[in-house]
DNA sequence: TGCTATACTTACATAAAGTAAGTACGTACA
DNA sequence: TGTACGTACTTACTTTATGTAAGTATAGCA
């Protein structure tokens, strides 16, 4: 079983430093991994809908406008995996499991909500740049 | 020449809200493109490497770590489309262009770089959860 | 009895991304 | 003078990721 390394900088670091931090511009850098997860088309929607609520798998597709069954539940083993999401099953039929973020994800979903804020309300100055362009 | 539309959340809205802001959990709403944009692969590390710097494209994909040319110009396309990035190009040979951050871009860069550096100094724990779930 | 709902997984089709090469011309170096 | 390299891209082709559709076991409802 294969442990992650953690891609060192240019600077001479010690070996905590080089455990305390990731480099994204590094190709190598477990960071772009977890990076990828977090503003996959889906992480980002689903990281913005389970801010502080638990949700089951069927309130989440349908939350989220246009995701499929199988790129949520990808979407969700990402995360899962990462440490951001917990999963809860019922051992029951018809199934009933439950997603709610760690303390970790919780974290993470403040930043994408602060970016997916900016994102909505800066919409309408893309929208006119999209516009002023095509007519010219 | 089309004009994009903004989608309509659930509540009535005046047309003037309609113009003002986004929502991402609805599958047509162009927020979804720009947050694609912006939230890409390489779109993300352009964003950081563009904070408060002008760089050329020769530049950039040095400093970007595994990017293509291919990808590279695409990102920055995108980006430019979107007023988030501005494009100097100087006719001479052998080509010289430079790329910089428009105000609106910089606003951007800041929420992608918040986000950025949470994910870096995140990764020992979330590297710490990969090999414990690995280990079990 | 038949229909709907649950939380997935699997096989297959399509779209996006990565790879390699080409371009036109200047500069550096031998 | 010839050769190699650097610039900012684009194009053709290959590989990977995503989307689509269907299948699963069983409970609840009409």
């Amino acid at each position: 079983m294969k442990k992650v390394e953690l891609s060192l900088p240019a600077e001479p670091l010690t070996l905590s430093d080089k455990l305390r931090r990731g480099d994204l511009l590094s190709a190598a850098c477990p960071s772009r991994t977890v990076m990828k997860h977090i503003t996959s088309r889906w992480g980002v929607l689903v990281l913005m809908v389970l801010d502080g609520e638990t949700r089951r798998f069927s309130e989440l597709r349908r939350l989220i406008d246009g995701v499929s069954e199988r790129m949520l539940a990808q979407t969700l083993q990402w995360l899962e995996a990462d440490g951001l999401v917990r999963r809860v099953a019922y051992e029951v039929v018809p199934p009933h499991v439950e997603y709610n973020l760690t303390p970790l994800g919780q974290q993470a979903a403040h930043k994408v909500r602060d970016l997916a804020d900016w994102v909505e309300s800066s919409i309408p100055e893309v929208v006119q740049h999209w516009n002023k362009a095509s007519a010219s």
